[in-house]
DNA sequence: TTCGTCATGTAATGGGTTACATGATTAC
DNA sequence: GTAATCATGTAACCCATTACATGACGAA
């Protein structure tokens, strides 16, 4: 999960743990947050790897940022990652973070992804509403009643957005733009690093 | 959050450890699931703090089916757990295991725990719309933004369904009644008068 | 007699968290 | 000069999971 984000944001451009942590927190924020005690041993155990590198920035600052840039490896981890990556029980969690990476994927990839987890909410939908009779023929408390009849409602909520996700990518609106990343590679310019880490050249230029 | 949901069910009715797993899949499926994996061990633990006691069902069912009883301090930790529990981050995971236990709260707690969790949640969309401008001006790309705003939807939901909650417990419609455990239970020789002090003084209204 | 499901458990591992320690840099 | 926030890290733990092992019991 961490390493995928990880190396997700590292696509997009170089950056120190700290701001990973920073822009994991404002895009992922809403379903996600990592605190600083897993993000570094994450990061050290990508580079052992060999699927980030660090590169110091030069003497121009001289705090010690590690800063990290994917390698090769770690583009190709990332892609087996996020197109199928062994995962299992379609994604209750980790569904949102493959979704924040799908500009990186082919539009019949994105589908079947979309697809797979669709099928799978709506198993878990109709599941849900089998348990939902046999509580009411129970007696069962109004509060869990309540929690269950929400839990549906959520579902069946997020079932419509994903249809509505398939229907745009089937309409070949192809919204999709990936963040390009910074030509080859840009060690000179790392002092170029912003004062807050907004993303402000967050885009190809 | 096993333990309070262990305690929780126990506090019904007392069960073997698979009966438990297949209860808490049934009530909480949506949102939970256990291994058994945990469960027993957790079990033992309960055991050794002497918060659930077995009583191995008599001669009659000759398998060896270890039935567990919530004990008084099991009870009491129960409360605690459920009605407090040191709990942080409002609950992002947890809030649904404690509303399916609400009818064990007294009325005031229960609105108090409803408040906080909307509060919590309120603080989350705010933040969660900051983010949104701040990636609607550099250019985000579509899935994360719609990613966001899914978020923020389904969490709006939650409130709303929150806020309907809180007005139920306030229209004094009281529709609390906690499940009673069905008369003696087990076979005849349960003996210890009844299954446990449970929810008889438990609706005091 | 074989299959499904009931029933209990252990060992290894995973994937994170909290709390702590340390220090540089910036803003007031 | 002091507080906030930037920045990195480690150690101890938590709470669960997977995979495995074992076996009883009922039904086809």
């Amino acid at each position: 999960m961490l390493e995928l984000a990880i190396l997700g944001l590292l696509k997009e451009r170089a950056m120190h743990g700290y701001e990973l942590r920073k822009q994991l927190g404002q895009r992922l924020g809403f379903f996600w947050t990592v605190s600083f005690g897993s993000l570094y041993p994450a990061l050290k155990k990508l580079e052992r790897r060999g699927l980030v590198e660090k590169f110091l920035a030069p003497e121009e600052t001289s705090r010690r940022k590690q800063v990290y840039r994917i390698t090769e490896g770690g583009e190709r981890e990332f892609m087996e990652l996020i197109s199928e990556g062994a995962s299992s029980a379609w994604e209750e969690e980790k569904f949102p973070l493959r979704l924040a990476f799908f500009a990186y994927l082919k539009p019949e990839t994105r589908i079947r992804l979309l697809e797979r987890r669709k099928a799978y909410l709506e198993d878990k939908l109709a599941e849900g509403s089998r348990s939902l009779n046999r509580a009411r023929r129970g007696r069962t408390d109004v509060y869990t009643l309540s929690l269950m009849r929400h839990g549906m409602d959520t579902t069946a909520h997020d079932i419509a957005w994903l249809e509505e996700l398939i229907a745009i990518e089937r309409g070949g609106i192809e919204p999709a733009q990936p963040v390009r990343p910074p030509p080859p590679e840009a060690p000179p310019d790392a002092h170029a690093a912003d004062t807050d880490g907004t993303p402000s050249e967050l885009q190809q230029r």
